[in-house]
RNA sequence: AGGGGUAUGGGGUAAUUGGCAGCCCGCCGGAUUCUGGUUCCGUCAGUCUAGGUUCGAGUCCUAGUACCCCUGCCA
């Protein structure tokens, strides 16, 4: 990525301490640890760009690491999008590992553990050992079993290990301390036993550790200096540490660091309730255009490159965030401002009849071509040839017989510019027999030809247009916004009450200059003055809206 | 109830560790413009509250307030 002022967050200023302090030899290693049990959405996105790119603000290394200890949720299917999505976003791991790689050596540890007693098989079922923890402001009761010797244990454990005893009837906890004012420190739970079929590691283990067990030493295995994660792990940190503080590692331990979360407005990033839609058949798919995964939005057309913006602007915080999406637009309106060429296309097309347009030898309309830009803003993307003639599509929306105040577009007996074209004024309306307009008459001024006017006229409005007899059909997708409906914070009691499945309007008949034929799946084009829209990988002829253009027009009518 | 964390304009985030509260987004106003887009210029507006220390406090001290996290054999 391009040079930008260095962050001073706190995370990036405790790395430099490290570094200065020599904990780590001035290594920096992190690492992102996502469970494959869904799709990645938005809300990791904020984790995979802390994740990577501190590794890479530091010259160090970010791996990828499967967090998969739970084999009830977890799938291949899961594992590929992950590791897809993450080269989409423009990050390269230095490794793809899984926490099943490290089950062998984890367990050599655990019986470590138990040959220290800081751990003890306990025979209490989950309801007794939930009920025994206590809570806030009681101390919880220490389980009967906690006082057995290491033989005992290591056997019980080998055991547990060799698959004798069916699930859920016995735990490996670790010894700590049942008063402990931290929860999370009450005896916690390493191994439960789960016969289950694992995606990795298939049928070799009937027991599985949890996550508390799994993850620091997961780091450590992996030489990992700096473990990033999201604020509600903060109460792990003291048995992240405790665990590590007790295991015979051969470095330095790696440090959790916490960091705030970053939420979006209007956005569902619960895994469960977007598995529902997908479920439901609420929407296509996780790639459906409409989800907030990052497979939706890329489908959708947001560039990754204005994701990862996004977020280095976000920055690195310890205070809860809830950014508004229309902020997020802003950073994909900047990039495809920059990146997206331009063509002319009409949503809802209304005929426009040039009367004093000349006619060849023929008989028929003369037809002429112009060359138009195809990005103002970059001229390296070249021109197009673009076909008019006496009979075009203009937007319904560009016309208005009686023209609202401020309204600059088209009306009878105003001059407009037709986009690099000619300069034409509206005569008269031809309506149907229900009063409907049906075509609009009007005049061009041969001399305005190119768009301009030799005697330095001035035009309010320059408008897109189409010529109906080289016009090609297209479909058009807009949406709502990305998902719920919901208030800020607010929680609703059916999981999609909020969320509005009606957020996809499809437009057909709309009519588009042939050239649009030219944008490749995925491309992002915008449309002249409409905003920004994304070909469709699968539907030749559908587009997406990414989003639109800031239109000040459509502000100004709906604050009055 | 106990523990932990965080409070800076409308939103987000800085302030060389006690020295002029800066930047981004947004809003509003203006200029430019063959997209009511883009770009440019400008305006508005902030240190949670109450005390204290100090020549000087966003920063240090005391008390309070608000919000977030923690009682899975989920991660």
């Amino acid at each position: 990525m391009t040079s930008s002022p260095p962050p001073t967050d706190f995370i990036h200023d405790a790395i430099r301490r490290d570094n200065e302090a020599g904990t780590y030899a001035g290594r920096v290693q992190t690492r992102f640890p996502p469970e494959p049990n869904g799709y990645l959405h938005i809300g990791h996105l904020k984790a995979i760009t802390v994740d990577f790119g501190i590794a890479e603000d530091f010259g160090g290394s970010c791996m990828l690491r499967l967090d998969d200890t739970n084999p009830d949720t977890e799938d291949v299917e899961y594992v590929d999008s992950i590791v897809d999505d993450i080269a989409w976003l423009g990050y390269t791991p230095a490794e793809v590992r899984y926490a099943s790689d490290y089950f062998g050596q984890l367990y050599a540890w655990a019986e470590y553990l138990v040959e220290q007693g800081l751990a003890y098989v306990d025979d209490q079922d989950g309801e007794t050992i939930s009920a025994t923890r206590g809570d806030f402001s009681t101390p919880g009761v220490n389980s009967p079993f906690r006082q057995r010797s290491v033989e005992e244990n290591l056997d019980l454990l080998r055991r547990m290990r060799a698959g004798e005893f069916p699930d859920g009837t016995r735990v490996l906890r670790a010894r700590i301390d049942m008063a402990h004012e931290n929860m999370q420190m009450r005896d916690p739970v390493m191994y439960r036993i789960r016969h289950a079929h694992h995606h990795n590691t298939g049928d070799a283990w009937p027991i599985y550790p949890t996550y508390d067990w799994a993850h620091g030493q997961s780091d450590a295995f992996e030489g990992v200096t700096h473990s990033l994660c999201t604020l509600e792990f903060e109460s792990h940190r003291p048995l992240y540490d405790w665990f590590l503080a007790n295991l015979p590692l051969d470095s330095a331990a790696p440090r959790q660091m916490e960091f705030a979360r970053l939420e979006l407005t209007h956005t569902v990033t619960s895994k469960r309730r977007l598995r529902t839609l997908v479920e439901q058949g609420v929407v296509d798919g996780w790639d459906d255009p409409r989800m907030p995964t990052l497979r939706g939005l890329r489908r959708r057309g947001y560039p990754a490159s204005a994701l990862r913006a996004f977020c280095t602007a976000v920055g690195i915080t310890r205070t809860n965030t809830r950014k508004a999406i229309e902020e997020l637009e802003s950073y994909v309106r900047r990039e495809l401002n920059a990146t997206a060429q331009r063509r002319m296309t009409v949503l809802r097309p209304l005929k426009l009849v040039l009367t004093n347009w000349p006619t060849d030898a023929d008989g028929n309309p003369v037809v002429e071509h112009f060359e138009i830009a195809n990005n103002p803003e970059n001229a390296e993307d070249g021109t197009r040839q673009v076909a008019f003639s006496g009979e075009l599509w203009i937007e319904a929306d560009d016309f208005a017989e009686v023209p609202p105040p401020k309204y600059f577009r088209l009306s009878p007996g105003r001059e407009v510019r037709l986009r690099g074209a000619y300069f034409v004024t509206a005569t008269d309306v031809v309506k149907d027999a229900d009063g409907t307009i049906a075509q609009v008459n009007a005049t061009y001024d041969p001399a305005s030809r190119g768009g301009n006017s030799p005697d330095g006229r001035k035009v309010k409005s320059t408008m897109h247009w189409v010529s109906a007899a080289h016009a090609a059909p297209l479909t058009v997708a807009l949406y709502d916004r990305l998902f719920s409906t919901a208030a800020p914070g607010a929680s609703t009691g059916e999981p999609l009450d909020d969320v509005n499945p009606r957020s996809r309007e499809l437009l057909t008949g709309c009519q588009a200059e042939a050239a649009l034929a030219e944008a490749g799946p995925g491309q992002v084009v915008q449309f002249e003055r409409l905003g920004y829209f994304a070909a469709d990988a699968r539907s030749p002829g559908l587009f997406h809206r990414t989003v639109g253009l800031r239109d000040e027009w459509a502000a100004a009518q709906r604050r009055r």
